[in-house]
DNA sequence: CATGAATGAGTATTCATTCAT
DNA sequence: GATGAATGAATACTCATTCAT
């Protein structure tokens, strides 16, 4: 559906897309934004020319990271509210996207704010996952399984805010769980 | 050598660090760290070296900032523990924590952050804090009102997420107050 | 008339800013405007940060430069147009003009280019020579001493080149003349 | 080894290096000679590995596009010598050489350049010229046209500076006759 | 003590040129 | 031969921190 706009890369171009993608994920997400494009360059077993030709920009990469990010969260939340009863596949898509948004903050909130300033590509994706989440939250309002009360917005902002609380207590499995049983329990009716 | 660590300020010395340190918490709150220093200076009306006169340092100066901050915490924190019956302390002062932290979330971090890296002075605010939100969620557990299995760390880090959940959502206070209200049910027994 | 905007500079500084401008005005001239800042700042003996204290862009330290020169040669042909006959005046500035202009010719066009699309500060000093060239023509033009034909732009477009042929021309005292002479006569009536 | 120095190009060669060639010397003259390598290939449909294959270096290409002008200008040149009265013909080169380097100055001033630094085809070609240009020059001289103390610098100067008034001047076609007249007729004798 | 000028390491980005495809 | 991806040295500008006035 979306027009091919670009022509299929050389081998050699897509795998150092491809890695630099890699490194500057893993680089933003472990040490944040801060990170000279010499060092993700360097980490990616490439010149600096070489990925300011694949990214005109060090915020053009940042934003090719979090698209990629969203569009997999995308895919998979997709799955979910497919395979799932609308209630389960709302609190499954919940978890998912704490899951994978861990990391630096300033991160993991691009789902938000790629909604307010963010650039075309990035907007979309955001877009494309909030029309996912509207539904997903609306089925498990009519399933009874989450106050009625509650918006996208609302939604969205305790996604950012739990996927804060969870880099901030780190990898421990039982001190998460318990923070989701917070959360979700919050989240039903009554 | 000297007994006394600080010796009392000249009158205008006194004020320029207090002019310091308000534009500071302003600056950083409503624009980030990334705010220059001379910047901060002039707002406040000193040169940059009167500036690191005070501060040997601008992550010197930042500490200052959350060191005043979290001491507010830390009193109001008191005063509710005083005031009120364990239960209502507990939840007015985690309201009371997420209201202070507004603005950059860079920022209100520092609370959890302050446990693991950061300086002494910083280190020595949030023990004193964290000290008082164990006894406070030690009180409202004992009182039914929370559930027993949570732990100062998963309150704390619930803490610094929440008031992300928040600077995502805006200044809505009726959605807010759903947050709230996730929250605080997530956070009763059952 | 024009208000001191600007506190006195300390001595310091204003030494660095003239010696700046100095370095700048010989370097620009000799070397084109390719010429690294590093390297500008290392010939007047200060760090890169001073340069670009003082002028917040290389392009305002070309303009800068520029107007200086600009100034000098509108205040020395005003005394000429004082002390002069018409005719003479008018002759006499042309010369003053084409030795001033000495040096790269990118940089020598600035008169010219200054009516088209220079900032504010060249533009001024532009104004106020061509103001005066204007003067000096039409003087020169009812002392029946030139052309009567010639305007402005033609007197304008004929200095910056013949500051170009001199440039090309090297500093032979004779040649220079001989030039003179072809393009003064040229001016002249019939 | 080989007696001939150049392989006769296949055809499809030949025609890119003369695409470039076009493409080159329109760039060059209407953007100056900071335009990248890459645009220029791109605008001449090839890739950049093509142009530095025909072209070792950018300043080669320079010098090639600049050859090519240069001996235009020498045919035509000896066209005009050879069809009209020396003085005439001298006239009609000094207009010909003056509307062939319309645009960015620094690359008219090849001319004279070429006679001090350049490299060998340059040299070549400017030499050609130079020679047909005191051919003329001393024949407008015998015919008592021009004034008998010019030399083939002065010469050369004059047409660099022209050029340059002219491209000051802009289109405007008889404000450029008003500067032909005055330089021709500066040119001639008393 | 206060000031703000000076410093210079650090950073994003460009572009001529090389080389694997 | 042609292509365009890769390279990395070079360059303008910023900003925390120091120090002369």
């Amino acid at each position: 559906m979306s027009g091919a706009t670009e022509r299929p890369l050389r081998a050699d171009a897509a795998r150092n897309r491809a890695k630099l993608l890699d490194v500057a994920t893993e680089v933003f997400t472990t040490r944040g934004v801060g990170v000279p494009t010499e060092e993700i360059a360097r980490a990616a077993g490439v010149g600096v020319g070489t990925l300011f030709r694949h990214f005109p920009t060090k915020e053009a990469l940042l934003e090719a990271v979090m698209v990629r990010r969203l569009e997999a969260i995308a895919t998979r939340t997709a799955q979910l509210a497919a395979e799932l009863e609308p209630a389960d596949a709302f609190f499954a898509c919940f978890r998912l996207v704490i899951e994978q948004s861990a990391g630096k903050n300033e991160f993991a909130q691009a789902l938000a704010a790629a909604g307010v300033d963010a650039h075309a590509a990035l907007q979309q994706s955001s877009a494309t996952i909030q029309t996912h989440l509207a539904a997903l939250l609306d089925g498990a309002q009519r399933a009874g399984a989450v106050r009625p009360e509650l918006g996208l917005p609302e939604l969205i902002a305790l996604l950012v805010g739990t996927s804060t609380t969870m880099e901030h207590l780190g990898a421990d499995p039982a001190a998460r769980q318990r923070i989701f049983d917070v959360v979700f329990d919050g989240l039903r009716p009554r």
